[in-house]
DNA sequence: GGGCTATAGTGGGAAAAAGTGGAAAACAAC
DNA sequence: GTTGTTTTCCACTTTTTCCCACTATAGCCC
């Protein structure tokens, strides 16, 4: 659907606003206000979602039977703080207190625009992160790319 | 798609623009404007796609389960700072500041294209990483490419 | 080889756009 | 009605982008 990308170093400011970055907005295609939905992520941060892309992933998960416990818990975890928030004048979003206390955001934060989602990290732990070489990186690469890197290691 | 080769020495600006050798830039069969991807490298490098080449490689990567751990990693380990950008009317791209951060350019750098891909890294990690290889290149050659070169050294 | 021309590469100024902070207004709660 | 919080709006600052002009290098011709 889309194919964002970028990384952007944003600043929140005392009031808990975020300016999207124009180069960002751009790719969404908006003009005027723009609606994303996010969310808690997997790791200790958040994901932003444009609202299209949101209803798109939840459809699925409105399909699993929440009568069955396992399903019910997945849908509470991906559900856990969406919260819907629309871009002001500014280009600036409105961050829930309780989602930038999740991501240990302080000041400075990195949006990591991918696919068609938008990761928020605080600065910190997207640097960590970022330098940490998953495991078996070698051996997805392998099978993604379809190339190994034979008798070597991850070096 | 691209053999590209050669190795151009370069120097960034100011305002982080680096000027696309026009060698390069034929090789690559352009006029006018011409767009790239660039990311974080495996070392602490660069690596710059013509537009094309990083769609053909993120296209498989894209079709990976991001609900599973491992492919999550993965995929944002790849993705790592992936922008978007755009040479300008004088053969020039603008280089986001995190990147040239990470690859620590400072002033000087080089430009290493072979196969589809390009590497840009500070001239002195290049060079680092340049002296690093002959002692056991031999070894690594015979190891990857199935041929030694029996009985001889290095020179 | 010297000088001329064409192409490549460099630098910087100015206009436009992006980003930031804070005041004022609206709303809600007490 | 008053106080405190949230939202909207405006004005200022900084950054980015675009454009133009200059310098340097390489190639060519005489």
């Amino acid at each position: 659907m889309y194919q964002l990308t970028g990384e952007y170093e944003c600043k929140i400011d005392a009031k808990g606003r975020i300016k999207m970055p124009a180069n960002l907005l751009r790719q969404l295609g908006t003009n005027g206000t723009y609606e994303f939905m996010v969310n808690r992520g997997f790791e200790n941060h958040l994901m932003l979602y444009p609202k299209d892309v949101w209803e798109e992933k939840t459809k699925e998960l409105n399909q699993l039977n929440i009568y069955i416990k396992k399903n019910r818990q997945a849908v509470r975890y991906f559900y856990r703080g969406a919260t819907q928030i629309t871009t002001d004048a500014s280009d600036r979003i409105l961050m829930p207190k309780s989602l930038i206390e999740y991501a240990g955001i302080n000041k400075e934060l990195v949006l990591f625009a991918y696919q068609d989602q938008v990761e928020i990290w605080a600065k910190e732990a997207y640097e960590l992160m970022i330098s940490e070489e998953p495991d078996d990186f070698s051996e997805l690469a392998e099978e993604v790319f379809g190339f190994g890197r034979q008798g070597s290691d991850n070096e």
